[in-house]
DNA sequence: ATCCATGCAAACCCTTTGCAGTCCA
DNA sequence: TGGACTGCAAAGGGTTTGCATGGAT
């Protein structure tokens, strides 16, 4: 019913070499014919090397040579694609992170900022059967679950 | 496990008397120490005469003699003092409506945009347990279900 | 040679804030 | 009467857009 959740801060296990996850973005960019751009790439693997959920500000301080309008344009074309999700702070601070998989949702540490994918398997359908109940048909849903990681919890 | 809804929509229920419902804000407000004042007590009615969610722009609109800012204000006092809850539309339109019990969700109708309470009773439970699996202690969560409402179905 | 992508700046939207005047309690 | 509340307008932040230039295919 519940199961783990892997954890994406750097931590505890190195990601995939982020020049791999780049390339493979711009792969999949490339087939559905986005062009190969030197400030794209730049927006990806700024997006590929972060550990945790980062503001799209945040991303444009570590861009300098790029515009805002750029930024901005390829961080939307990242989430319309699938490429990164958007990911809400309890605040309503809105936050991006690349996708690990399909449709997931996330554990938030309000301390260190570390997410985590959380993997509840029978809650959409749990979802489904309580809209039904209402009379409503489910098409979607938003969840995030916001708290503090192990590590910030022994500190 | 999973518990029905009730909707919101006046399409049914008619919902207690608005001035009922406003008397009744106004005293809890009292009893917090926050002044009867006529601006305000436009903007609870206001709140309490919507039927679906809405957004602080509408309410200014239906509030033509109220101040914008005291629109706001009035909007995030119902917030922070519980009268009043956020609801966050799959785009990310954030639009207010009365509370109507304590901690709850919503099943949005992207259609028509009737809202009506989701009662999942063990989802908490169950996302405390799934963080706790990941090491995370949870502390909050937020989750919306969007869909069709019944009626909408129909059409 | 296309025409998509970029950069800049301005525009935009939504919300909050500063401040002087107003009005409950 | 004092402090909370209001209204206006201006500021704020976060994101998008218009437009001329530049670059990938």
């Amino acid at each position: 019913m519940i199961a783990a959740a892997n954890k994406h801060s750097d931590h505890e296990h190195p990601r995939p070499r982020s020049a791999a996850v780049v390339a493979d973005i711009i792969s999949q960019l490339s087939d559905l014919g986005y062009r190969d751009t030197e400030p794209r790439r730049l927006v990806i693997s700024a997006v590929a090397a972060q550990s945790n959920p980062f503001t799209a500000e945040e991303l444009c301080a570590s861009l300098p040579c790029v515009g805002r309008a750029t930024v901005y344009r390829g961080l939307r074309l990242l989430v319309e694609t699938g490429q990164a999700c958007r990911v809400l702070l309890e605040d309503h601070d809105l936050r991006y992170q690349l996708s690990h998989q399909g449709h997931h949702h996330h554990l938030l540490c309000g301390v260190c900022g570390a997410s985590a994918d959380l993997e509840v398997c029978h809650a959409e359908d749990m979802l489904r059967e309580a809209a039904a109940a209402a009379g409503f048909r489910m098409s979607g849903h938003w969840l995030e679950v916001f708290g503090q990681c192990g590590e910030c919890i022994e500190d």
